[in-house]
RNA sequence: GGCCCGGUGGUCAAGCGGUCAAGACACGGCCCUUUCAAGGCUGUAACACGGGUUCGAUUCCCGUCCGGGUCACCA
């Protein structure tokens, strides 16, 4: 096999889920690693669930978690169309040559036949296999059904007490006895071709190396493999990549939180996070390697006989957790880019600002970053740097707001603070030092009701860099606001 | 139910006949500290079960159990 030609085949009846991603990203990486090329094909052939701007979610998703595919949709390429619903000519050419061959046959059996023979079978406790009926349909008989106007589906003759093996990379020889199987459906009868068909015959007219795939279809391969014998292909290697499972071990679905690429994104997860998860589930880097890797380092090392046998059930805590180690150490620009969009969708900024205000708001957003494990918890982090604080946290107002020197202490660093001119990290922290030198306290007893006078909430960056940050202006008056505050607040008290 | 794949701490996951059975997340403790994070140190916790094979099985074989997948004119 010269040339390493890998695909990715979505079927477009939703957005891309995680396990398909995965599935994405394993293709791009063995194509990358191997210098092979990554195909995008997309499987249309149901018309009845197609759903209409999947394809595009589709492609956004791959695109925002970096994908890059080599032929495809928006790319071309010289095995097009990429779009299964474009290459009827390919279908019919095989299944023609298949029904020359004898190897395959029209079938005329109607839906509520097959389902009375289903019940027949199944009161014989059997399990429904297509009985082969229109097998020996002569030539005239075809002819003359044909010409009634029936539609008829094609179906491949299967040859009986076969032993199909299916080489895998990743499970080894899986043979199938072929008595479990039936003369399956190759074409519709409205003129689509089924899966199994499809796939083979545009896989071997992509030459596709090696197909790369969820599991589930590992039980589809024997089909295929006799479909690509009959066809006179040549058999690509495959490679079973096992499911990614809830956290009950069931089934991923949608009642189990965040399942689409889309909805991470939401989240505010980095696509490098996400990406980087998905890598660690089903594959890992070996022995001493470190686990936080970009999809570069990644792509160096990568491995199909790295990749796990085992269902993998997906654990949200830690991709939480790498995307907190992504928002920390992601170039401050780049960590923006994602980061404007909540921020402006949280009405924290406006589009106006987020270009105007641009060095402000990266200074912002640094001072919060390595506290927070989302983006949509950066943007709430960075509320209080632009808009005014509405109130104070509940349980701070009991903690601090109550010290009965309180409103001493504040207003003292308040005359401090003014007494700053340059309003920095260092100067700011400078005055403070002195004041608590002055009145022989410990930091944590001014530090905190200032915090919490400056920002309402009890965490925050370090105090400091919130005060030259925030600015002089700024923190002269909510350190007033809170004085004020915290008066009435203790009257209030005394009363109850 | 038939067939197929799988089963190492709660989760991911090293291991590939001899190891005190790695590491990461989560969880507990301690340190650091200006809160929260981060970081450092540390602790609890696993080879599903039963038979073989072998001097020796987590590792190889068989069975049981459990989980998943698949059995369509869906992909």
């Amino acid at each position: 096999m010269e040339q390493i030609r890998v695909r990715f085949a979505p079927s477009p009846t939703g957005y891309l889920h995680i396990g398909g991603a995965r599935t994405a990203l394993f293709n791009w990486f063995f194509a990358r690693k191997n210098n092979g090329r990554l195909i995008l094909r997309i499987e249309d052939t149901d018309i009845e669930r197609l759903k209409e701007d999947s394809i595009d979610q589709i492609l956004d998703s791959l695109k925002w978690l970096g994908i890059n595919w080599d032929e495809g949709p928006e790319k071309g390429g010289h095995f097009g169309p990429y779009y299964q619903s474009q290459r009827q000519d390919f279908y019919k050419a095989a299944a023609e040559n298949l029904l020359q061959s004898g190897k395959a046959y029209y079938c005329f059996c109607s839906e509520e036949e097959l389902e009375m023979e289903r019940e027949r079978q199944r009161q014989e406790g059997k399990l429904f296999r297509y009985n082969s009926k229109c097998r020996n349909l002569s030539v005239e008989e075809v002819q003359a059904r044909l010409a009634q106007g029936l539609k008829p589906v094609i179906r491949i003759k299967l040859s009986d007490g076969r032993q199909i093996i299916v080489k895998d990379i990743i499970r080894g020889m899986v043979s199938f006895n072929f008595d479990q199987f039936d003369d399956f459906v190759i074409m519709k009868s409205n003129g689509l071709p089924a899966y199994n068909f499809a796939c083979v015959v545009d896989d071997h007219a992509m030459q596709i190396s090696h197909v790369i795939r969820a599991e589930e279809h590992l039980s589809n391969t024997p089909k295929q493999q006799y479909l690509f014998e009959a066809l006179d292909y040549e058999i690509p290697e495959f490679a079973h990549l096992s499911m990614i499972l809830a956290p009950d071990r069931s089934k991923l679905s949608k009642r189990h939180g965040a399942t689409s690429v889309s909805e991470f994104r939401d989240m505010g997860c980095l696509p490098e996070a996400l990406v980087n998860y998905l890598t660690l589930l089903g594959w890992s880097p070996g022995e001493g390697h470190d686990e936080i890797m970009t999809p570069e380092q990644t792509i160096q090392s990568f491995s199909l006989d790295r990749v796990s046998r085992t269902a993998a059930v997906y654990d949200i805590q830690k991709l939480i957790w790498l995307n907190g180690q992504y928002i920390t150490a992601t170039e401050l620009e780049k960590l923006a880019v994602h980061a404007l969009p909540f921020l402006i969708q949280e009405s924290i900024v406006s589009e106006l600002e987020a270009g105007q205000n641009r060095d402000y708001i990266l200074a912002v957003i640094d001072a919060v970053r390595e506290r927070v494990r989302t983006l949509q918890e950066l943007a709430e982090a960075c509320r209080y740097f632009f808009q005014d604080i509405t109130g104070y946290d509940e349980k701070g107002k009991e903690k601090y707001f109550r010290q009965e020197n309180v409103v001493d202490l504040l207003s003292q660093g308040k005359e401090y603070l003014a007494a700053v001119e340059d309003f920095t990290v260092e100067n700011t922290e400078k005055a403070y030092r002195e004041l608590m030198a002055e009145l022989n306290i410990k930091g944590a007893q001014i530090i905190h009701p200032t915090r919490l006078a400056l920002t309402g909430r009890t965490m925050s960056p370090g105090l400091f860099d919130v005060m030259a940050l925030l600015g002089k202006k700024r923190c002269m008056e909510r350190l007033e606001k809170a004085i004020g505050f915290i008066k009435t607040y203790n009257i209030e008290n005394e009363k109850a």
